[in-house]
DNA sequence: TCTGGGGTCCTAGGACCC
DNA sequence: TCTGGGGTCCTAGGACCC
């Protein structure tokens, strides 16, 4: 089927993260909010409510340059945990509507609405009623984009927020889309906006007219695809499959630069056990294990290592990220740690056993076990690893 | 008030095999 | 003795997104 015949939506969360938090403390309602990072560390703004960006905070700004503008600022600690079991009931609905959703991150989702919206009048109504929905059912706003592919539907939900509705055909590509500078463009960041610029590329426009040849020169199969989003041309089918993670990461940023080897180790066993446990409740297994390290000057390495076996067991995978450490640091000031889980299968494919099973390895699973159960019931703060309490590594901004 | 944390995708080079 | 390409897996880094 002609892709140009399709209708798709993005739904977009406005202000995800402080939303959630206004639903959890009504007290906070209507108040500047920001849920960001340690705000005595070197903590940014993950999202600040709308009230909030009226006193010119916004998204990435340090919390400490928030308070300065806005000292009566709410500053809460991330609870992603919390924002993720929110984002599932949002898919959950989504999927009653249609089969074809693609959750696109916590709090955005395409949904292919071509089998019940005949027209774009139909999708606008229909819009209106998600809409409506999600404000009654979940007590949010929703900025909703309409379009004939995902570019466009994307491009239509970032035109009005909050609680907006854009649809965005082709025919309106020239007084909507083509004005806007070209970092505006999803795809584009800062990187290429700069190089774009300095070849005279400054909207959205000029990229949709330049000579596809001269821009593959100079970035490749790339400069194809720039010119066909500027077109609005996007091909990407919504991939309604796509559920599980492609890999499970954390990291933290110190408050100040670590140099004690114990501190740093202690924090390694406290983000491969929090990845483990997410990855064993996600119920996958992994192949590969990454070490994150940022230094002082903010170089950034990470190394990586591949096991023969794929596992959930956090004794095989924290034993794997301390050798990566050991090997690869050196001993110079580290300011960011962090430990990332890829290779990413079901559990039900089955774990390759070893055929000679490792006696450590089933006391390691003894203890995994235990350590979830009662998680599971007295949540993931309730228990941690002796040698946590030893090093003080307990994440960052907890107080308990 | 120097620069978070969670991800995805792409590229390029090297090892290894056929 | 010197030599081809293709395919796959792995690693490291970087661009981009929210």
């Amino acid at each position: 089927m002609s892709n140009d015949a399709r209708i798709i939506f993005h739904i977009d969360m406005n202000a995800f993260f402080a939303a959630v938090e206004e639903l959890d403390h009504p007290e906070y309602r209507g108040q500047p909010i920001i849920v960001g990072g340690d705000p005595d560390g070197r903590g940014v703004v993950s999202t600040a409510s709308y009230a909030a960006r009226q006193w010119g905070i916004h998204s990435g700004m340090p919390v400490a340059r928030a308070r300065a503008l806005c000292p009566q600022v709410i500053i809460l600690p991330v609870n992603m945990e919390r924002y993720r079991a929110v984002s599932s009931q949002l898919m959950a609905y989504f999927r009653t509507l249609t089969p074809l959703v693609e959750p696109f991150s916590i709090d955005e989702a395409y949904l292919d609405m071509t089998g019940l919206a005949q027209s774009w009048e139909h999708a606008i109504a229909w819009a209106k009623t998600i809409k409506r929905d999600i404000k009654a059912r979940f007590g949010l706003t929703t900025s909703v984009g309409i379009g004939p592919n995902k570019l466009l539907a994307k491009m239509a939900s970032g035109m009005e927020k909050p609680d907006g509705l854009v649809v965005l055909r082709y025919q309106d590509l020239p007084a909507k889309l083509w004005p806007l500078p070209v970092d505006e463009l999803f795809g584009i960041g800062l990187a290429t906006a700069v190089t774009l610029r300095k070849i005279g590329l400054a909207t959205i426009g000029d990229l949709a007219q330049a000579p596809v040849d001269f821009l593959t020169r100079r970035f490749g199969s790339y400069g194809a695809k720039l010119v066909a989003w500027a077109n609005g041309r996007d091909t990407d089918l919504v991939l309604s499959e796509r559920e599980r993670p492609e890999s499970i990461g954390r990291e933290t940023t110190f408050r100040t630069d670590l140099h004690d080897p114990d501190a740093l180790f202690g924090h390694l066993l406290w983000l491969s056990d929090a990845v483990c446990t997410r990855l064993r409740q996600e119920r996958m297994l992994c192949r590969t294990v990454t070490v994150k390290l940022r230094f002082a000057d903010f170089r950034t390495i990470t190394r990586a290592h591949t096991l023969i076996n794929a596992t959930d067991v956090t004794g095989q995978i924290h034993r794997a990220a301390k050798r990566l450490l050991q090997e690869h640091w050196q001993g110079s000031p580290v300011r960011l740690l962090g430990v990332t889980l890829s290779g990413l299968q079901e559990k039900s494919a089955g774990r390759q056993m070893a055929f000679f099973p490792d006696p450590q390895d089933k006391q390691d699973i003894r203890l995994d076990k235990a350590l979830d159960n009662v998680r599971e019931r007295c949540g993931s703060d309730a228990i941690w690893r002796a040698r946590y309490l030893l090093t003080g590594s307990r994440g960052k901004g907890e107080d308990k």
